[in-house]
DNA sequence: TGCTGGCACTCGAACGCACAGAGTGCCAGG
DNA sequence: CCTGGCACTCTGTGCGTTCGAGTGCCAGCA
């Protein structure tokens, strides 16, 4: 096991390289930090920590950097939650305050954390399957063609055509959608195909086509809506990687692009509390010198979908983390008063 | 003026750059393009054509390089738009086809863009103030909560919630809607103010404050969604730009995160035909050293939103031209269909 | 007048080299 | 087990040299 010291020369390497971006050898530790032994001292355990795997040196005679296994240990054992400042608090709740519905919601949670975090963002739209039903409303817009449209306690709204195999008349319109809401309010998404199963069979035998078609729509639209969108931002904070650029930005940037990994990355994540992945922990090899840290957010007490950040390993993981659990809470509550 | 050769040998020069990414010498011109005269000639020519602006040279003793003013000329007089191959229609075609609605469309769209152009690709969803009504629909959601749907010609869909001064009787309801839609569907929402204009005279004193309420929301949408949302992709092809990275990327980045530069950006297009801004023609600083190639789309022969893509000032202009010119006629079409 | 070949010149990129500085590992002594 | 000292190994930097692409200019030729 590692004693206590050698412990706190990595929490050292690491704040330290987090903040210079340079390789930091043992003098320049036992100066900047406390460490009560000398620079050969510090050597040693340098020595020890290199052998288990937690730092390197990028070339024989330069300092030393963490590896992902030393940012690992760093998060799980030497790191807190860096708590924001009463302004930054102040500052979200304003910003969040001024949404008016929820893709704006949304945008502005993205622009918050990127600069918060000055890394990129991404925020997932809240899940339909977690979400219960706020309403359920069917227009008829000509005698065989129906719109369903589908608001979300989260205020998510969905809409989709319907095209009818037979006319419907208004009356058996009204009391579909009636006997739909009497079923479908407040419940859960994830329960609605059962909820509403043998609805058909309630109706006359002429318009139990038209009903079905209905049903299997909304079922669809629950489907399909279960792969998330999201949004993200700040992608310009890339820029302040490293020097090494093209090389680094080029694949980060294309993985981004791919909505797709993107919600797998999320998906990936705890399903309560705070995952941090480093490094080669992503699965996606494009983010392999990436960390990502994200977070589930809610209405209630559950969370509903997740939201993080994207950076370099080298971040200021207290922070970061501080910063993206803060935005959750925020986002959350705006959710439940809305 | 210039002569024939002059212009010829800049076209050259421009060819090469593009190719090459290298500032282009007057022996190498001579090597690579019939021009028909020695490189001594050639310089005497970019003596000229530097003079005039055309052309500079990076350093003394470089080759030279074409200046905004040169592509400018290039673009206008010098080049042709280059049609797509049939291969390049054809997987237009299959791709955009596959699309299930306006999200979809203006997604794959982009993606098309990006792949087609190696560039960055921007597209605005259309616009509705030059879109028709569909549709407006009123829902009841409470005794004093309405919501209110609108659907145009586009597929697009807009939804507001609007809390009502008063209750609202399910007649009156239906009443507001069937002459709010007897006299807006089938108008162009630029109309549609001074179409409702008068009315709230015509409902009983009770429910007026709930007829204005509803309208001025609609008002409303249709002013918000003026700012039109519009969406982008291919950020990671910036990352071929140059080797000098990260002060060129960084506040191109920038600025394609703000929309509102964006749509600035395309609102600045003409309304028909395509328009091609170089380097410094773009009023947004952080994209001055960067070209804008965009072109208005539309269902019917009247373009309803723009779309284009930002690269390099030193791009394949006919190329892009080509691909822009293509994507937009295509997608015309498949909102025409839809 | 306009094109051409020749020539001297400029300047950036590439290379080699020496040097300073930071950092290391190791060892002997407290 | 810690410390100071020491020899060693690199990288980064500055400097001078060379190399070559490219230019401008000029005299000659059609």
């Amino acid at each position: 096991m590692l004693s206590e010291r050698r412990l706190e020369v990595l929490r050292a390497i690491v704040q330290d390289y987090v903040g210079t971006e340079e390789p930091v050898g043992s003098k320049a530790l036992t100066e900047r930090h406390a460490l009560g032994v000398s620079p050969a001292t510090v050597r040693n355990d340098m020595a020890v920590l290199e052998e288990e795997g937690f730092i390197a040196q990028p070339h024989t005679s330069a300092g030393r950097i963490p590896t992902d296994k030393g940012y690992r240990l760093f998060v799980d054992r030497l790191a807190g939650v860096k708590p924001l400042s009463s302004p930054e608090r102040r500052a979200i709740q304003n910003f969040l305050d001024g949404a008016v519905d929820l893709d704006d919601v949304v945008a502005r949670t993205v622009r918050l954390l990127a600069q918060l975090t000055r890394q990129v963002a991404v925020v997932q739209y809240p899940s339909l399957t977690r979400s219960t039903v706020r309403h359920v409303e069917l227009l008829s817009l000509a005698p065989a063609r129906l719109m369903l449209v589908l608001i979300t306690d989260t205020g998510r709204v969905e809409q989709r055509l319907v095209d009818c195999p037979a006319p419907f008349g208004e009356t058996s319109l009204a009391d579909l959608r009636a006997r739909l809401n009497s079923r479908v309010v407040g419940r859960r998404f994830a329960d609605v195909p059962q909820l509403v199963q043998d609805l058909p069979e309630s109706f006359e035998p002429e318009d139990r086509g038209t009903v079905s078609t209905v049903l299997s729509t909304l079922l669809e639209t629950l489907v399909e809506e279960t792969e998330e969108r999201l949004m993200i931002g700040g992608t310009a904070n890339l820029t302040r990687f490293g020097h090494d650029f093209p090389l680094t930005i080029r694949p980060v940037l294309e993985a981004l692009e791919e909505q797709v990994v993107l919600l797998k990355l999320l998906g990936e994540a705890k399903e309560s509390g705070m995952t941090v992945r480093i490094g080669h922990e992503n699965a996606h090899e494009g983010l392999n010198s990436t960390s990502v840290v994200s977070v589930g957010y809610g209405s209630g007490g559950e969370a509903v979908a997740k939201l993080g950040v994207v950076g370099p390993t080298r971040m200021d993981y207290p922070g970061t983390m501080g910063a993206v659990r803060a935005v959750a809470r925020y986002v959350g509550q705006i959710l439940a008063e809305s």
